[in-house]
DNA sequence: AGCTATTTATAAAT
DNA sequence: TATTTATAAATAGCT
């Protein structure tokens, strides 16, 4: 959202870091504050700095919210007599499991992305078939085989990466049934 | 941000609002989540929705920043404090927030991968603007074609690797709730 | 749920 | 440290 695009890593530079965490920080709780006003919901944040500061957000304050929810971790709750089973646990479990369902939403998109770009890529290829290839100089050859050896390379990376965080899930997600 | 600009009020619609809650908490969570690797700082977010449903998000967790929050007020003297270890409260809890940033952090991964492949087709239309013929040795296109072959084989491997991760999160996921 | 037209947030620059 | 500006992101209204 700035004049460049930016990883998402620790920012290294501390001066940059400061201002970024300023910045965003500024950003994060004007975020909160509109979805507590337009949802009316209840919304408390917390934050520590690496130096061990603290800044906090809340609507309509922290204290309650924070009691509310250390709460609703022992008894059960709602007013809407209807929870008999549902322990102290499965609530934040299912808070989780929404984020989760709503994170996989997302990144199934995104891999269509990927997948639609991955097609293009081959179907150029395919196009060119037999003549395209001998239309390259030298130059262009060079950079477009250094790109593609880059990508096998980032691919790779990915696939490992993948195994790795579909295994934890697995392992995670199995005990409860099946 | 969207198609049109909206008042800072409640969202009188309920279905409306509910679609709004849903979308802004997540980007809510995205934004925290960001800030956390960003800054190397740690955040807690609770939010309780009109029903008393609660959401949440912490990184490392929720439960030791609230914790330390609540610590702190007792004792405002701070400056170098540092401390505070983990929790050994909810592992359930922590679990699901880990596989919660590991999706957060594919998500990332994901969406470099889509800019990667875009650069390559880029890449492969400005080399091909470049005509310079037959300059090109015959033991240079076919290492070309070869290096073309060998990216093919390992993005057919890396789309049904895909297919096959996506399909085992989703089973692995429990129905929603909310 | 998925898709854009627009509005916002913000990385750099000043 | 605050303001400005060029871009990247988030998301409101639709389908």
């Amino acid at each position: 959202m700035g004049r460049r695009k930016i990883e998402i890593a620790m920012v290294t530079d501390s001066c940059t870091r400061q201002v970024t965490f300023s910045k965003r920080r500024t950003g994060l709780f004007k975020k909160a504050n509109e979805l507590a006003i337009l949802c009316a919901v209840q919304i408390a944040i917390i934050v520590f700095s690496p130096g061990g500061k603290p800044f906090s957000f809340g609507h309509p304050n922290v204290e309650s919210l924070v009691h509310r929810f250390l709460n609703q971790e022992k008894a059960p709750e709602e007013g809407t007599s209807q929870g008999t089973e549902p322990l102290d646990k499965s609530t934040t479990e299912d808070n989780l499991n929404q984020q989760l369902l709503d994170l996989l939403k997302r990144l199934n998109a995104e891999e269509k992305r990927g997948e639609l770009l991955e097609k293009m890529v081959k179907a150029k290829r395919a196009a060119k078939g037999q003549p395209p290839v001998d239309q390259l100089g030298l130059p262009g050859l060079g950079e477009l085989k250094s790109s593609l050896e880059d990508l096998c390379e980032k691919l790779k990376d990915r696939m490992i990466h993948l195994d790795v965080c579909s295994a934890m899930l697995l392992l995670a997600a199995q005990p409860p049934k099946m």
